[in-house]
DNA sequence: TTTCGAAACCAAATCGTTTTCAAATTGGAA
DNA sequence: TTCCAATTTGAAAACGATTTGGTTTCGAAA
């Protein structure tokens, strides 16, 4: 059923009929009743691609997916689903094949020529990340998950990984903790940076001096934090306490303990960032796990939704949201022996 | 840079110079070099929308994801996109309202009569799923990974899930083991019931009965894996052996044994069915986890590249793949005490 | 020299909407 | 009754490509 066949069996202009269905004003409230009606009734959709290309958008938003395949990745695009549905904006999941850094840039040129998207959300950006001002030059509207110090207005969603691990650090010094490992993502991200900052930061504010020998970092795979926790633990002055990037790398935190006969808790404390996943909760770890807490999900549908205000025109240099992110303690944290 | 534009610059037609790009043969070889040369260099590039509505090809599949945000989801779209990335052809997730059945097939329509997508990828159908013999009518190219036994013609991909588990349960029988219990997905997915079939089967050929508090299931959530394992082990009469439907399933039965003062793999054996997560492995847990495995990763690498061959002309009746799933012996199976 | 077919190119119609600009209708005030 | 402004409606021109159905060009055969 197109446009003119409808308006004709109606009896009315296409002209009506697109401003009775796209809301105009200039039509009475009587006709667009039942046009609307008729719509259902007749089973009446614009073509979608007719629609794009005649206002020149697209009605989608593109998702950079890199290729580690992040269990982080599903709960952000659940979130950002919660807020989209109903909205007629899809998501593109755009793959990103890890190239390097040249082709890395050539990919979004291309992707923004294409014109496939409105508009970027985009992950993990570095500390002076080429890719936004990129975007910036190329007049793409995006929004990063994440922060870069960059120079270029961007707008930007981020939780304070900072704050996050200087908090964990101070809590854990609070219980008497003095040698306090972390385990933190793979470098070049600005937030793996952050949390290195909050780490540093909590342990200079007491005076304690920083041991390279008990901070590591690489992909968040419960493999990595067993294999950290196990060589920290080893050292001949082990440390006390452990701060693990993510739920996974906790799984293998407390693996490594176990396997040393150590109790999580008693003889080592551990405190993890947890993203907040339906199927793996820190409450119902064995002891229950002390996190640092911030949804991915809620940061997905909050993405989204600042996203569709980019589109509608807010400008990007007052989209700026630094989240809190909670501390919850539980029996995975506790006195220094 | 418009065709228009660009085929004057090259004192060509709009014509010729479509020609060229799109690879027909009535264009000279020196002009078509000539042409996508220039193109490149002048930054050229046709517009989406206007091909899309012209031929009526719009370039993307189209992946309903379900809301529980489930972790096997990243897992199989970065699987695709190893195979989409460089075919021109865009991920679109098609996020699912869990509604109720009649609002759900509404979507379904909707989503076709959109013409958003080319084709569509459904997960984990139920045994007479009504969503495919409408995509079937509607004409709609799609494909099943999973599988339904409705008679509709209907492209399909699966894992052998009765064998997987069939195997897994003889197996355990092959140990000693006459009490097995078992965590099943959520009922109503064909994969479930093939699931429990595996398990009666295996049950039945070896002439033990079938017990009905030995086995649940529900969503796989490590919380659901511990309960259900506690709530097994508690029994007067508990299982020896566990066969339990996720990784993070598994994960709450190991917790759930720990919290019982059993040893996985002497007082009780479990085996799990592995996905294959980069951040997760079977081998690295403690003790290593015996699994049924198959990789949802390269599921979704196939199951793209059946789409495309769907869309090339392939007919979907003759695409039916059933995959073998690997049974791997580690130390959480171990001979009934 | 003429004729013919293949090879290479092109003008214009088309895809299904939105939107500009103009026309028709309506209802009240003069 | 007449006129005017406000309210509704329409005709037709875009949007930017693909594709149908030609036309031209050119060399070889007659």
């Amino acid at each position: 059923m197109k446009l003119k066949e409808f308006a004709k069996q109606l009896g009315l202009s296409p002209t009506t009929v697109s401003r009775a269905l796209s809301g105009y004003p200039e039509v009475s409230e009587v006709t667009r009743a039942r046009v609307t009606e008729e719509a259902v009734r007749l089973g009446y959709r614009p073509n979608v691609n007719a629609v794009r290309l005649k206002t020149g958008r697209v009605g989608a938003i593109g998702v950079v997916m890199g290729r580690a395949g992040e269990f982080h990745f599903a709960e952000f695009m659940a979130g950002m689903a919660e807020q989209l549905v109903g909205e007629d904006t899809d998501i593109l999941v755009i793959p990103l094949a890890d190239a390097n850094y040249e082709e890395e840039m050539q990919l979004y040129r291309r992707l923004v020529e294409s014109r496939r998207v409105d508009a970027i959300i985009m992950h993990s950006p570095r500390p002076n990340d080429e890719r936004i001002a990129l975007l910036h030059k190329l007049g793409m509207p995006f929004l990063v998950h994440g922060r870069s110090d960059i120079d270029v207005p961007h707008a930007w969603l981020d939780i304070d990984n900072e704050g996050a691990v200087r908090r964990a650090t101070s809590h854990l010094m609070d219980l008497g903790h003095t040698r306090i490992a972390m385990i933190n993502g793979r470098p070049g991200a600005t937030y793996a940076l952050h949390r290195d900052n909050g780490y540093r930061n909590a342990l200079q504010a007491r005076g304690i001096e920083f041991d390279p020998q008990l901070v590591a970092s690489g992909n968040f795979t419960d493999e990595l934090g067993f294999r950290f926790a196990r060589s920290f633990l080893e050292q001949p002055n082990p440390p006390t306490a452990i701060v693990a990037g993510s739920m996974m790398t906790a799984l293998g935190v407390y693996r490594a303990a176990r396997s040393l006969g150590l109790q999580v808790g008693r003889d080592v404390s551990v405190i993890a960032h947890d993203d907040v996943f339906p199927y793996l909760s820190a409450d119902n770890m064995a002891p229950s796990l002390s996190a640092t807490r911030s949804s991915m999900r809620a940061a997905g549908t909050r993405c989204a939704d600042l996203v569709l205000q980019l589109l509608a025109g807010r400008s990007a240099s007052e989209i700026h949201e630094l989240w809190p992110v909670e501390l919850i303690l539980r029996e995975s944290t506790g006195p220094a022996q």
